[in-house]
DNA sequence: AATAAGATGTAATTAAATTACACAATAACT
DNA sequence: AGTTATTGTGTAATTTAATTACATCTTATT
């Protein structure tokens, strides 16, 4: 987590003296990243070692650490105040937001995935007989997305966003094979039915999901992105976004995997759709 | 400036020892900022005044300030060198890399995406009678997406993933209709057909996809997302991701312009999926 | 080959941060 | 209310880190 926040979230954790410290800090952050431990006590009217334990207390080694921490928390523009968008933002305003948001979700995102997990998953990929990628809604985009991904390694890969094939498919699985189940809540009944139905019938379940939800429960494996919701916009935005870095994680991992003869076959799947396109020589503006 | 591109940069101009200074930074950043002097001048093979003037030629105080620098470039994930997946990394690097490559391209993106056709974009999609979103491929995705997010609005919005029937609709496309065509490249020929079919039947033509490209000479709009390229995987990544969140950035700006009350139905289509799954409640892990 | 300019290292100095300890304030308990 | 823990805070000593000054070596130029 970001220092800043840290700060602003245990405000009420700290004695009388951290806080000045605490208000100092936050008041002129950029100034304090540039100060020595004694200018920084002189300005909050402590002593040196205040500001020491004051450093300590946010878990960082100490108060050159600190600065260190508290100079990355400022670069990376993240949200430690309000990014959300606002009724009367104008263009430039959202979409400044937008893109600060979902970058600052991926960076939660990067910061709690379980990478044995990614690890597990990607050895189950590799091996399947067949994989499966299965989603509703919003998460049906992202299994469409992997789809169009694991298609050009030349594995057998299917995807549906209708309950009934995935019910037909996850019913006629068997053991090697793999389905992945996205959902970002976790609380889609019906994707539950098919998580179970699929692991009924012997087949490896990886879940795309949050942690703690119906659906984890269902799968043999849980990726979890804890991204923050999105819940002003009533509509998944950041999430969706995570999912799809996931998703082109997991693949790469499978191409690393496969190794360097591998890859050569993707550059011919590549290649192979020159002849759909204007080649760049043929067009000029 | 960036003080990683910086050393980039300037790498010509340092002498032998501050190169190996150079060298040793580039190669792990990260030890770097938690290193003392003494530690990365036995690291480097260099003394410790040697790192003292190789971060004054940086135009920093000194080391501490150069440290500082130096973790708020590694904050904001920009892509200083080398964030492309290496044959031999393991699951905690490629993950790294890959969020990190994705974020530095959002970045991009976010400093390259022209506002006022943003806002024109959102102009036109608010008075559209009919949305439509093509595409192919891997932005077939990007338009279902597309369409699960514009159907909440309860505006006509279609999709199609498929030539003939992009083709059919096209065709009967009317004055007021707006088509939307997502293209990485824009050199995608059966696109270009449907973009210019779709024009001469009076529709607005919005191109996701890249300016200078046939594609775009096809549209009314284009919103342009430099993203630079990944070639390294033969896949399209962070690409895709930008064109999301362009996406995402669409939908804000139609449901801001069409106010308040416009909101509270998004809320409604969001309470309406609670029948399909399980309460927060009900479930207790 | 000689010399000057620049680069690099060693040792001394200075500055900064941390620790140890003592005192003060507050809270808990008789 | 008075006494005793407990926690908080500051002073001074110590340690650690960074910088400066100076000497030596390298390299390019005449």
């Amino acid at each position: 987590m970001n220092v800043l926040e840290k700060i602003v979230n245990s405000v009420n954790s700290f004695s009388k003296s951290e806080r000045k410290v605490a208000d100092v800090i936050l008041a002129n952050p950029q100034t304090t990243i540039h100060s020595s431990i004694a200018a920084l006590a002189k300005m909050a009217d402590v002593s040196e070692p205040t500001v020491n334990r004051f450093c300590r207390r946010l878990d960082t080694k100490g108060f050159p650490d600190f600065k260190l921490h508290l100079a990355q928390s400022l670069a990376n523009g993240t949200p430690y105040v309000n990014r959300h968008v606002e009724e009367d933002d104008g263009p430039e305003a959202y979409t400044a937001k937008i893109f600060e948001s979902t970058m600052a979700a991926l960076d939660a995102a990067r910061q709690n995935v379980d990478i044995p997990t990614i690890n597990r998953a990607v050895d189950v990929l590799t091996q399947a007989k067949k994989i499966s990628f299965f989603g509703l809604g919003a998460s049906a985009s992202v299994a469409h997305d992997a789809q169009n991904k694991f298609f050009r390694f030349n594995v057998p890969v299917v995807c549906f966003d209708d309950i009934v094939m995935q019910r037909m498919s996850a019913i006629n699985s068997a053991e090697g094979d793999v389905v992945v189940c996205i959902s970002h809540t976790g609380r889609t009944k019906n994707l539950c039915d098919i998580a179970a139905i699929a692991r009924e019938n012997d087949a490896t379940v990886i879940g795309i999901t949050a942690y703690d939800s119906p659906l984890a429960k269902e799968c043999t494996l849980v990726l979890s992105l804890d991204v923050p919701e999105d819940t002003d916009m009533y509509m998944p935005m950041a999430s969706r976004v995570a999912q799809l870095v996931l998703i082109d994680i997991l693949a790469t991992g499978f191409t690393l995997r496969r190794g360097t003869k591998f890859r050569e076959n993707l550059k011919k799947v590549k290649d192979s759709l020159r002849g759909s396109r204007f080649d760049k020589k043929d067009f000029h503006s």
